[in-house]
RNA sequence: GGUGGGUUGGCCGAGAGGCGAGGCAACGGACUGCAAAUCCGUGUACACGGGUUCAAAUCCCGUACCCACCUCCA
């Protein structure tokens, strides 16, 4: 069974069929690193980057770029109410981004760049729109670019939308423009207002780039002019998606061949932003939950689906995956048993440049990829069905439940045969809890701690066993209570009672 | 005005003509000294009104409500 996806642009589930046999080109659109990223910006992260782990299970060699914005109308004027540079804004919050990739596992892309360091490309591909006559130079002398809708018959084609029905663009500024509906492509140094830093050179006088153009420049330099996906948010539908697309064919590049978009996670019915207050930014999240819950939360829901945020509902979706943990856990916590294939460590070596990427995680991630581990059918089927994730994610259930039944009638062969493929599962959504690519919360202190709970629980367990061995359960049972007081459960197994910290307070 | 998506049991969330996805919660049972954990069992859900069909949550028509996008938001 072939590995189907749902294409925007024809609206319907098509056979992925690459352009060129067993690799896959992928384009993402990234962040602008404006302000720190919340739970809505990591879904669109956390579900790429499971459609490109998945594409690795099925033995494509992935090339997934995914960019930065890190120039841009509102990064200017943050940085300047902040009273800092644009660029310490945009790295800093470059950071933060990075740090929540990291909290949820998300791997990294093979390239990740950056709109600045690609200024000399999309200066490239305004001057071809201008040789072709979809672009001009802004009439009124202000140093903007704009791509030339009208002479584009095909605009709207992405969106299915008619240039004539689209409400004009309420513009502030729409002096140079021939039609209210023409789009920056280059945005000219506005001296009195820019710091000289966020300008550079170019044949139209100094000034940057539009958000567009980043994309179909960056695009084909990495990808080439033709490649197969391209992704993000759905609200980049339109306009961004369909001014990438429209610059890109205009300028004679064919582009992508499949458009994915990811929807929304709302809160009390809202678009999450700022203006909600910062409850809903990663760090506050994983206040609550671990990253791997978070992350299970967003995987488990399709990535086409209205997610409607929620703190309850994510602190039982993070009960439901403690007891997979719980499963694995009492089977013997498996590893998983594969072979890293050379095949497989080509697929994430440069294929440009000669420059390999240059995160640290690299090998991790060469470990977690690998098209070797058999995976129930069931989960197959599902992923190809359009990263039917929440089936997939049932099909995990299954394999627990069957596995929790065996340990009970004591195969735990079969258990731990179940175990395995359990693992095998959550490594390809990215939710092995053995993967070392999660971040570590102590270190050996932490390490420390746990030893010395660990001694001082065992004596009172001793004393419990003793009380309990005498009939004396009003003893056995205080201690309990005592142990749980501190938050710490116990469960009695065959082997002799357990302890573990009570879930939710970790 | 245009374009696209949605409304599923107490809650979360799949499915897209015919055997009740899955999770969380609840209740009953098994196990346990009692618990915990685990397993077994328990639901006659698909916004509303029509229609098509042997059969509709799923297709068609209509209605209501919700959401997103319409020029720099994942």
């Amino acid at each position: 069974m072939t590995f189907r996806l749902y294409d925007t642009a024809t609206r319907e589930v098509r056979d992925f069929v690459p352009l060129e046999e067993g690799k896959a080109g992928l384009y993402v659109c990234g962040l602008t690193v404006q302000s720190e990223p919340h739970v809505g910006h990591v879904r669109s992260a956390v579900n790429f980057d499971v459609l490109q782990r998945w594409l690795r299970h099925a033995g494509y060699e992935v090339t997934f770029i995914r960019n930065v914005t890190d120039i841009d109308d509102k990064i200017l004027v943050k940085a300047a109410e902040q009273g800092r540079p644009w660029y310490n804004l945009a790295y800093a919050m470059k950071r933060e981004l990075d740090k929540a990739y990291a909290a949820l596992n998300v791997a990294p892309p093979t390239y990740e760049p950056a709109a600045t360091g690609h200024i000399p490309e999309m200066v490239e591909l305004i001057t071809e729109l201008i040789a072709r006559g979809h672009a001009y130079a802004a009439e009124d002398g202000s140093g903007d670019v704009y791509f030339d809708v009208r002479s584009w018959p095909q605009y709207g084609e992405l969106t299915r939308q008619k240039i004539d029905d689209m409400e004009a663009a309420e513009d502030a500024d729409p002096r140079g423009k021939r039609d209210p509906r023409d789009f920056a492509l280059w945005k000219g140094w506005k001296k009195e207002s820019e710091p000289e830093t966020a300008a550079w050179p170019s044949p139209w006088g100094p000034g940057r780039p539009g958000w567009h153009i980043e994309c179909s420049a960056m695009a084909s330099k990495y990808l080439g002019t033709a490649f197969d996906i391209h992704g993000g948010g759905v609200d980049l539908r339109f306009p961004h998606h369909e001014n990438e697309q429209a610059q890109s064919r205009a300028a004679g590049h064919p582009f992508a061949s499949y458009w994915m978009h990811n929807a929304w996670i709302t809160t009390a019915g809202e678009k999450m932003s700022k203006s909600l207050g910062n409850s809903l930014l990663i760090p506050e999240v994983l206040k609550r939950v671990r990253g791997i819950e978070l992350r299970y939360y967003l995987v488990a829901a399709h990535y086409r689906s209205h997610v409607e945020f929620s703190f309850e509902a994510l602190d039982e979706v993070a009960v439901g995956f403690r007891r997979i943990e719980s499963f694995l856990e009492r089977a013997g916590s498996p590893q998983l048993e594969r072979a890293v294939s050379p095949q497989l460590e080509g697929a994430i070596s440069p294929q440009l440049n000669g420059k390999g990427p240059d995160s640290a995680s690299d090998t991790s991630l060469s470990q977690q990829l690998n098209e070797n581990v058999q995976l129930p059918q069931g989960f197959v089927e599902a992923m190809n069905d359009d990263l039917g994730t929440p089936a997939a994610v049932a099909v995990m259930y299954d394999a627990v439940r069957e596995g929790n039944r065996m340990l009970g009638a004591g195969d735990t062969d079969g258990a731990r045969r179940l175990a395995s493929d359990v693992l095998a599962m959550l490594d390809v959504l990215g939710l092995n809890p053995h993967d070392p690519a999660w971040p570590t919360t102590g270190g050996s202190n932490d390490h420390q701690l746990t030893q010395a709970v660990d001694v001082l629980v065992a004596g009172l367990l001793e004393q419990r066993a003793r009380a309990r061995a005498n009939k004396d359960f009003a003893a056995a049972d205080a201690i309990r209570e005592q142990i749980l007081a501190a938050g710490i459960e116990i469960e009695d197994t065959p082997t002799g009672p357990k302890w573990s910290l009570e879930a939710g307070t970790t």
